[in-house]
DNA sequence: CGGGCGGCCTGGAGGC
DNA sequence: TGCCTCCAGGCCGCCC
């Protein structure tokens, strides 16, 4: 579920629980999500205080003090929560950070698509889950420019060129579908065929669905929540994401949708070109 | 070399 | 009710 939105909205929601708290206990419930956890490196966060929450694409970075960060990725139908101390674990729990505050913090994901290490921080941007990343769209590096010079020696539709992480981060199925129809492109478009002006507005756009998204706490499809449990509302906001066959709230053409890459794109044949 | 596709998992929805 | 198929917000690696 989470692209680049939900993470910060589960960033911003954890904070203030979380910074200068204790985990005084790690549990590790699995032997895994998409990787094999590192039994022994998650164990070592046990007695250390966090010191911060930041984000890196669609990771939740949570820094240690001493030196240490744990690297957080839902997947596709992660949950990362604060619930009571007592409360019964759950199906598909496969961390629990029990907080000196007598709550645990406990990771839940059923598909196990998701990720959680532990690692120096100094050694965060090295690891191979880092070292190939692009730009973050929300900040100052993603311009027109940025993407016109990365587009210019390939070919491809400029849907896939979005979603590719190398070129820039966070933008998953959902926010690729808005941001061209916010630009007005179609998603076929090759990104040889883009100008300076389209770049302009797909920058815009990006970022424009992205924050909107932050500030209506995320999407929630299906199961989303921030660390709190609270779902997001931003899906009454998506102009054409899941909304095949109903008109266009721009022009009123039908939506449609047909999939691309293996994923299902929706847009709108009256006003994307 | 870059782009496309299958595979990884479980569960929910919908058809019959 | 039950069984089957399809589909899902991410990502990696293999293949052409």
């Amino acid at each position: 579920m989470p692209e680049l939105p939900e993470v910060e909205v589960l960033r911003r929601s954890l904070k203030p629980r979380l910074v200068r708290q204790a985990v005084e206990r790690v549990e590790v419930l699995s032997p895994g999500l998409r990787e094999p956890f590192d039994h022994r490196a998650l164990k070592r966060l046990a007695g250390r205080s966090i010191g911060g929450l930041r984000r890196r694409a669609k990771y939740l970075l949570i820094d240690f003090e001493g030196g240490s960060t744990l690297v957080i990725h839902l997947g596709m139908s992660g949950r990362f929560t604060i619930v009571a101390h007592d409360e019964p674990a759950a199906p598909h729990e496969h961390l629990a950070f029990h907080l000196a505050t007598s709550e645990r913090l406990r990771l839940v994901d059923p598909r196990r698509f998701g990720l959680a290490f532990a690692l120096p921080t100094a050694k965060l941007e090295d690891d191979r889950h880092f070292a190939h990343l692009g730009v973050e769209p929300l900040g100052s590096k993603l311009t027109a420019d940025h993407l016109r010079c990365l587009a210019s020696n390939r070919r491809g539709p400029i849907k896939s060129f979005l979603m590719d992480a190398r070129i820039v981060v966070g933008v998953g199925n959902i926010y690729a579908s808005e941001a061209l129809w916010r630009a007005r492109v179609h998603p076929r478009r090759s990104v040889a065929r883009i100008g300076q002006g389209t770049w302009e507005r797909l920058t815009d756009s990006v970022r424009a669905v992205l924050g909107q998204a932050i500030e209506e706490g995320g999407t929630t499809l299906n199961d989303f929540a921030d660390g709190e449990g609270n779902a997001g509302y931003f899906q009454v906001s998506l102009a054409v994401y899941g909304r095949e066959g109903e008109p266009c709230v721009r022009c009123g053409r039908d939506l449609r949708r047909f999939v691309q890459t293996g994923r299902s794109t929706f847009y709108c044949p009256g006003c994307q070109h």
